[in-house]
DNA sequence: GTCAAGTGTCTCAGATACGAGACGGAACCC
DNA sequence: GGGTTCCGTCTCGTATCTGAGACACTTGAC
């Protein structure tokens, strides 16, 4: 376990200003983090000159620095990953006239790194940059399915582990590896409204060499638009642009 | 000056992985930043652990995580000006039919937050997250030129503090003054060659409701495909973009 | 105008983190 | 197979950081 309490409390300051929809006053950050004032103003000070933070002078509050956003650039320059599904991505958008987005696993939740929207079609809860848990979405689970199953054991050990929105979703370890044989009989994950009430997607897993999933692809249209045989067009594009970005970085296809 | 030299070792650990093309040996990174090996295994320990850092075992190398996208995306949904600029910027791509990207001052660099590129044109160096010497161009410029005298020389105290790019720049604070002089004259900025041989640049500073430049738009085009009429319209076109954008930020326009 | 609450800076002693260096294992080279 | 280099983990004593709390200033309520 690294004991390194101060860097530790750093990065939690700045995941702070992250999860908060705007800057935030000295105290609030003090009282969130459970840490004190004086040091609280010692972090602010060190990451202020660093350039992850700001000081908001007129409305003494602290906000996020542009350093932050030129991590966040350098992380997407050095994802091959992202590089390689972008172009991807953008085709499926043209051949399927629906939303399509590719996703990472990370723990229990799905974080979407990017988001390609089609002509004429609302943009999503599934913005660049949101996290959902997994088991809610089709990405989720796509993921999940792909994973051994101790993994996913690991991932949610008790019925504490899932959510659910709009009181729907899975709630038991046994209710999810249900679904999990679905996904991996069908080959591709659907969800139905549990993201976005009168939305659905369907997504598929893109796995490294070793078979392990490193993201998923989906695509999202409105429920009353599509009837099965259209679904199934859709998966087909979406288990393909899977496959091929799969292909590209060398994995098991 | 604030003395928490974990919470600094972590920063610039993560800077200096934003700062190359792709993850780094531990020992690398030791030697980069001068650091104690244990000191460093302690710091990539804690990043691990927060997600910011992800170790490559295979390559035996440490690259920057996820959560340095998720602070990325973090900073630019909370970041205003650049919510407000981009559909600004899209229509400044559409009229002029060139390249366009919005830049801020930071130090005496500048740094791009928008690229917008034109159907049919190549992607310029002036990407998202490229930081480039703010004497050198136009965006740099044009929010030199909206500072105050004072603060100008505060930013080029030395003639070290000048850098040149292909043989080209000014080298002086005196030469710098007579080009922010005729930048004010004309309302805006003009490079040409210095940032990428045979092309130019117009921009215009974005002012707060201090007069504090907080930005500059540009649009780049081929130096020989556009003549002094032309490259008058031009820069209109974007006097009006940041004079649009500064009035939607409540600026003093 | 007065008082309370909040912000930001500063000091310094006791608690604790840092980092030198040892160790085991892996990878590479001959 | 043996030797070298590098990686990653671990220990513990000394140097140094953390944070309680005082202080000055600003803002807001009455």
């Amino acid at each position: 376990m690294p004991n390194v309490p101060a860097a530790t409390q750093a990065i939690s300051l700045l995941k702070l200003l992250a999860r908060h929809a705007g800057p935030l006053p000295a105290a609030s950050i003090a009282r969130e983090l459970d840490l004190p004032r004086s040091t609280v103003y010692h972090l602010l000070a060190v990451l202020r000159d660093e350039g992850f933070v700001m000081h908001l002078a007129e409305e003494r509050r602290y906000g996020l620095g542009v350093e932050a956003f030129a991590l966040g650039s350098a992380y997407s320059r050095q994802a091959p990953l992202q590089r390689v599904a972008r172009p991807l991505l953008t085709r499926l958008v043209e051949t399927s006239s629906h939303n399509a987005h590719l996703a990472i696993l990370h723990g229990r939740e799905v974080f979407y790194v990017i988001e390609e929207r089609a002509p004429g079609r609302p943009p999503l809860v599934t913005d660049v940059g949101v996290r959902l848990p997994a088991s809610l979405t089709a990405t989720g689970l796509a993921m999940l399915a792909a994973l051994p199953s101790a993994q996913v054991r690991a991932l949610f050990p008790n019925r504490d582990a899932f959510v659910q929105r709009h009181d729907v979703g899975v709630t038991s370890l046994t209710q999810l590896r249900a679904e999990l044989i679905r996904v991996r009989q069908r080959t591709y994950a659907i969800e139905e409204g549990l993201v976005t009430p009168e939305f659905s997607s369907v997504a598929a897993a893109v796995v490294d060499h070793t078979g392990h999933p490193v993201a998923a692809v989906a695509v999202t249209y409105p429920a009353d638009d599509v009837d099965d045989d259209r679904r199934r067009e859709l998966a087909r594009q979406v288990t393909r642009t899977a496959a091929d970005l799969t292909r590209r970085i060398g994995g098991r296809a």
